[in-house]
DNA sequence: TATCCATAGCGCCCCCTGCTGGT
DNA sequence: ACCAGCAGGGGGCGCTATGGATA
């Protein structure tokens, strides 16, 4: 950071905002960096340069990052806009640039100023009712409303009820438009939220940002590790309402309520076999054991019989099987002869 | 300058699915 | 066969932060 080791002298203040913008800038660069890598991701499998997704209209809108505003203030020819000896001075009352046109710079001026209170620590809208605080009043409004269950944005195709009007736009979109505005270039896949497109991706690139410090385990999305932590903490937070028995998966919980304590459960039978299983996933495994086609042949010890399907096999040596009882049976009358 | 608005982003929880291994 | 543990992929929502436009 260059700010410190400059040797001029600056009132604290402004080193302090100095300090708050490179930061801010630093993160804002890792944003478009990887909104930048999303798109230039190419695998070599999947061929060169091809887009990991898009949007619909192919937006210019990369996020409220809030560089396009700033990098007025830097030399497009940086790779990185701060270079060690570059530092921005921001004066917040005496603001100006010399890139801008007039008319765009009294516009810029506005954004800047606007942008850089969100730097400031001054959060002077207080919740009442608990001890956070936030910049702006809009913010705190939603907040106390979250607090107090208003919702003021109501769904005119539901009874869904939302704080603010981004969650009903978006609910919208989820049960009603369904419009899903970012789309896999890879496959059909599309989704409503930019951040759900990033996750997807994921399954195409195999990336799993999100360690386990106990294990080798890696997950591609952040709740996936914590549920993952679960394991290691041995921690079972669902619990069966009739039985009391403890599970680390709702879904895991909701098998077993269906299975152990429900009536009339569905089976699922195997199209090959009269067998019924309980769960589709066993039927899975049942398929793969039993009927599955095996390239080296099972024979037959008795009758050298070849077979490519283990339940065939096993249907044939019942037969040997009921073939010998019926040989070693004894007549159940005192003569014993055999049968 | 405050406010409104749209959007981004992170987090949380849920669902369904399928595999695995113990009984 | 049954069962629980566990991970992958994804849907939906809660909440806050942010930038641009405008009154």
């Amino acid at each position: 950071m260059s700010a410190g080791s400059q040797a001029t002298e600056k009132p604290p203040d402004m080193l302090l905002m100095e300090v708050q913008v490179l930061d801010k800038i630093d993160r804002d660069n890792d944003a478009i960096a990887f909104e930048n890598n999303i798109q230039q991701l190419s695998p070599s499998e999947e061929g060169e340069g091809k887009e990991f997704f898009s949007t619909v209209e192919e937006t210019e809108s990369q996020s409220c990052n809030g560089g396009d505003d700033l990098s007025v203030l830097f030399n497009e020819e940086q790779e990185y806009p701060i270079a060690s000896e570059q530092t921005v001075v921001i004066n917040l009352k005496n603001l100006t640039f010399e890139a801008c046109a007039p008319h765009q710079e009294k516009a810029k001026l506005s954004s800047l100023r606007c942008h850089l209170k969100t730097h400031s620590d001054e959060k002077r809208h207080a919740c009442h009712l608990c001890p956070k605080a936030f910049h702006t009043a809009a913010l705190l409004h939603n907040h106390v409303n979250a607090h107090t269950g208003n919702k003021p944005h109501k769904c005119s195709e539901c009874d869904a009820a939302f704080v603010t009007r981004g969650e009903l736009s978006r609910h919208r979109r989820y049960k009603h438009t369904l419009e899903k505005p970012f789309k896999c270039t890879i496959c059909e896949y599309s989704s409503v939220e930019a951040s759900k497109m990033r996750r997807h991706v994921r399954s195409h690139t195999g990336e799993r940002p999100y360690p386990c410090h106990l294990c080798s385990y890696a997950s591609k999305d952040a709740y996936k590790l914590k549920r993952h932590m679960l394991t290691h903490t041995g921690e079972k937070r669902y619990e069966c309402y009739v039985c009391q028995a403890r599970f680390t998966q709702s879904g895991t919980m909701k098998i077993h309520v269906l299975q152990k304590h429900g009536e009339n459960v569905p089976k699922h039978q195997c199209p090959h076999c009269s067998t019924f299983l309980s769960r589709k996933s066993d039927l899975g495994v049942h398929l793969r054991n039993l009927h599955s086609y095996m390239e080296e042949a099972v024979k037959c010890r008795d009758c050298g019989a070849a077979f490519h399907e283990r339940y065939a096999f096993l249907q044939h040596r019942k037969t040997h099987r009921s073939e010998e009882r019926f040989r070693s049976a004894q007549c159940s009358c005192t003569c014993n002869q055999a049968l």
